[in-house]
DNA sequence: TAGCCATGATCAAGAAAATAGACAACGGCG
DNA sequence: CGCCGTTGTCTATTTTCTTGATCATGGCTA
């Protein structure tokens, strides 16, 4: 957890300015103790509180948190923390990573119920991909290509080509697939 | 006052990543019934709190804050709000508002004690300075030229000058000074 | 040196916020 | 239609913050 220090923050701000606690309290509108409780990072003021505290100094909320950086990136997932971006009729997308703006790869965990289809309309998007299928049979259309692919065979196309996927098996099927760029 | 709006921000914010409430929640580690409390700005999160939301979406609190403008600069000041940058020794200069950083003017209002003195070893500074006595009659010394002012009397030079100035009389004397820019 | 004032820290009491849980509204699906 | 899960909101209780007053410290002046 990167440790916040508003506290410190605000002790640099308000030396920089050469004013008291009681100064920049005044200033304000609030009380002087509150001031020394946050510098010494003993309470964790309300935004509206902070904002007010700024205010007399005076200096934006953008300002005093500019050079916060974001939140490191997460590596690890959870099978449960997967992102369903599908989830409908039997179709099941499951992103790994939340927000994938900026990124460069889609990975899915895809699984089809049995009869589950992407739909006679067939997809299209400048990207490529590929995938590994993992459990049940999948047939896959590709352009003017068809096959069933069944557990350990895989497929990589130029997502500009129209394509559809369909799990004609009993059992449910199950799909990692990769894409790049993300651009949905 | 400008409304800070945290709420609305905080719901454009999640809904741009298509969640839920309940969702932020969890993936934040929070309750959910404070993540509908915050949008509805029916309660001001502590910074903490906040910072533990917008992890969850992720974002920084820079990011999250950016665009807020700093507050509208004061305009006018009472005569116990100019700020006191000399007071000591018979002399006070108290500069019209606080933080001149990116300011291109310093004005002061200078009162100087019967006998004050701003010392033997001349001033100098990359700048050009200005003044009007109002009260009390001031011995100005710039390079090799001196002269006493009388109320109503002014001066104006460059501060690259070397000067000095000093209280001959028996009475304060009182002079509102301008400098640009404030490099101190 | 003693007095005075400013500063920053601390405390108990009151005011808010945060939590867990309950509620009504909505939509999907058999 | 009724069932089920999800959504956003609301309520009671616990937790935390905020305040005004008080304390210890240090610098300045007389």
């Amino acid at each position: 957890m990167t440790d916040l220090d508003v506290g410190g923050k605000l002790r640099a701000v308000r030396q920089m300015q050469g004013i008291s606690q009681r100064e920049l309290a005044k200033r304000a509108g609030v009380s002087n103790a509150i001031i020394s409780l946050i510098e010494q990072n003993r309470t964790s003021p309300s935004v509206g509180l902070l904002k007010k505290v700024l205010a007399g100094v005076p200096m934006s909320l953008g300002d005093f948190f500019a050079g916060e950086l974001t939140p490191r990136r997460q590596v690890f997932f959870a099978a449960d923390e997967l992102t369903e971006i599908a989830g409908r009729g039997g179709l099941s997308y499951r992103q790994v990573g939340r927000d994938l703006t900026g990124r460069a790869l889609q990975i899915l965990h895809e699984r089809y119920a049995p009869g589950a289809d992407t739909g006679e309309t067939l997809l299209r998007h400048d990207a490529e991909e590929g995938a590994v299928v993992i459990r049940g049979r999948l047939e896959v259309t590709v352009g003017d290509q068809r096959r069933v692919l069944e557990p350990g065979e895989a497929y990589y196309f130029d997502s500009r080509l129209p394509h559809r996927f369909r799990n004609i098996g009993e059992e449910e099927c199950e799909v990692v697939s990769a894409c790049t760029p993300p651009s949905f």
